[in-house]
DNA sequence: CGAACAGTTCGATTACAATCGAAGTATGGA
DNA sequence: TCCATACTTCGATTGTAATCGAACTGTTCG
């Protein structure tokens, strides 16, 4: 299991089972006194339980004992050519995952325009006048029958991003603005020009972080 | 016991049973499976088993769980404040240990001065005459009585060095000249700057190698 | 609300690793 | 030649890690 998120990425408890070809409840067990241990981070997402590598220490360690058991070819880091769409800006639902979903969302807490709050999002002042200024229609976003600014983490990125209405909306208008397009029957984006050359103006992104 | 030796030096079993707090037949045990397992190598030396790890692969995988085990700092390699005499210029019976013994002996092997040869060196023709010229009796050594090139491992260093009554009378010939000088008491010498000197041009030693 | 799903806890079984006493081999020195 | 030393092999005991069925909690969704 812990060579499954050698990457760096999280799976959740049953993909890790899986990988181990164990059953549900052994690995559960295993995860547990992985996290007690501190090799692991856990965190949950509804009824999700989301495992990552505790630190880089630990993925070090498992790099050297790969190496030494020889069969460490099948996991090794390749040299990647290029990141593959699904990673670029997947969409999660109806939100932008992915390294975009979560560069932007990144961007955002680190400006102070949002701050994590729990298990969500809250939208400070300036970033309600930001995302406003922006064209997302935030009123709408305040929908009482779905939650507003949630912490969503998928299995392409370590990191959170923004799920909730306000995700949604922001979405919306990155569609709307044609910075991102949709690929019929695929579940990701596509990046424009246009897109790009935002990120870099209004975003303050490097497009290098989003597409390597 | 693989903690104990990643320094890269040779423990014997005895004292890896010593640092590990477990008894001889036990650490045999693990050692045997250490050694089938490629994680440590081992050379018998008489009734001395010497071990030492494998490769520079196990020495990083063990610093990288050293590391995340916490207690790592009891073993981390310290920046070392210089080496102890004593690891410098070891004497072994009558002959050159330790750094300088070792260098030596691998220079004489590099330059196809010495071969080895079983549990033994062969001193070739040119080695024959460069040992002569620097002034070792080479046809006194030849003595029936006593193994004349022996390899020696001992616990300062992971390489073999020349002892027999070759090493010895190299080793005579080094305190005849005083590029090493004995300290009374003591199982080390001292290398005189003459010594350094001497390192340097006629044997092409780099004193670094030796003194760090 | 109830069914499906993700994950956990509990308990019992099983297999195996760790350990060391006893007895063996090989080496070195007296 | 004989004893001490260094180490190994064999065998029996012990503890404990790994495993999964059964039953549980909590979440999502229709």
């Amino acid at each position: 299991m812990l060579a499954a998120l050698i990457d760096g990425r999280s799976r959740t408890a049953t993909e890790l089972a899986y990988h181990a070809g164990v059953s549900p409840q052994t690995a559960s067990s295993h995860l547990a006194k992985l996290v007690q241990a501190r090799l692991l981070a856990m965190e949950a997402e509804g009824r999700f339980r989301h495992y990552r590598l505790a630190g880089p220490n630990v993925g070090h360690a498992i790099e050297a004992l790969l190496a030494l058991a020889g069969d460490g070819e099948r996991y090794r880091k390749g040299p990647t050519k290029g990141i593959e769409p699904i990673r670029i800006a997947r969409t999660c639902y109806d939100h932008l995952a992915g390294r975009l979903g979560v560069a932007l969302t990144h961007m955002m807490v680190k400006r102070k325009l949002l701050k994590p709050s729990g298990r969500d999002f809250r939208l400070t002042p300036s970033g309600e006048k930001f995302l406003r200024k922006f064209g997302v229609d935030v009123e709408k976003a305040k929908h009482p029958r779905r939650a507003f600014a949630r912490q969503c983490r998928d299995w392409t990125e370590r990191r959170p991003h923004l799920a909730g209405a306000l995700g949604a909306a922001l979405a919306a208008r990155w569609l709307e603005l044609r910075w991102v397009t949709r690929v019929p029957e695929e579940r990701y984006l596509i990046v424009t020009n246009r897109g790009r050359t935002a990120l870099k103006g209004l975003f303050s992104i490097k497009p290098s972080d989003i597409f390597m």
